[in-house]
DNA sequence: CATAAAAAGGATAAAAATGTCTTTTAATCT
DNA sequence: AGATTAAAAGACATTTTTATCCTTTTTATG
């Protein structure tokens, strides 16, 4: 349902959300340990929501990764649409083709109901939102 | 969340549900088009779940892959577990590592309620189930 | 202006998932 | 018994995902 990539790029995030603005920016080099993501592969994914406008970045000294106060209004969604792509995340369930709301599949009632609340969370829910509930988010720290 | 295969293997088992039993055995060659997976890839999925004894089969002529009636009180997780493994389809959304109940990530919370409803599905849905919405299924064949 | 710092970009590698093919084994039918 | 049929088993191929490395570009700072 989520790749990988995108878990590691939503974890990325919510550490940038936690630690950085746009005065204190951070290098993938503070954040990869704390989230258990590879170095260059973090960079990779924060690079591409960066082109994107997901996140915000600067190059050279005192540069890295940063998420302005437009960033944090962005949704898991606009995370994972920009790493796994739309078409990926809202596929059927069981991978039919063509298969949505209008023309269901065999198991479409049975778990569809549940993929679309997850779809409507990713979609409802933004950064600040996460951060808003940041002792939770504290307390099982590091991810 | 679930892979390719297990979707593979439901809609296998869920033609097996409809159209064989002890004394009507079905070849891959009669399903693999009508479920839309490769022939050898179904075939290797099939004897899978046939090995761990989730659906049943027979060889040499007249032989070919079967539900017994036990066999249609599996579950889909049944199904599930032989083709994806219970590490797999029970792990964290964030691929965190030993994150569950008692030892939540940060989107737990978030998106763990419809995770645990979605494996509650899977775990109480029997292949029999859902044999019994059957003119649902039959509408929406060929999956 | 020179230098160093940091992301950006591109090429490549490794691993996992998916898919194919060939041989072996077991059941059935003549 | 022998021929045929179909799953079982295992080797092999391809594709996708995940991961690494190395070079280039940009930018702040001395």
């Amino acid at each position: 349902m989520l790749s990988n990539s995108s878990k590691y790029a939503i974890k990325g995030v919510l550490y940038l959300a936690l630690n950085s603005d746009e005065t204190h920016k951070i290098m993938v080099r503070d954040i990869f340990e704390v989230v258990h993501v590879p170095e260059a592969y973090l960079a990779k994914l924060l690079q591409e929501l960066s082109r994107h406008n997901v996140i915000s970045s600067t190059r050279g000294p005192r540069g890295g990764f940063y998420l302005s106060a437009e960033d944090r209004k962005r949704t898991l969604m606009d995370i994972v649409r920009v790493i796994d792509g739309e078409k990926r995340i809202k596929s059927c369930v069981l991978g039919i083709q063509d298969c949505d709301m209008d023309n269901p599949c065999v198991l479409h009632k049975l778990v569809g109901a549940n993929k679309s609340k997850f779809l409507r969370v990713l979609q409802r829910t933004t950064i600040l939102d996460l951060v808003e509930g940041k002792q939770d988010i504290e307390e099982f720290f590091p991810i």
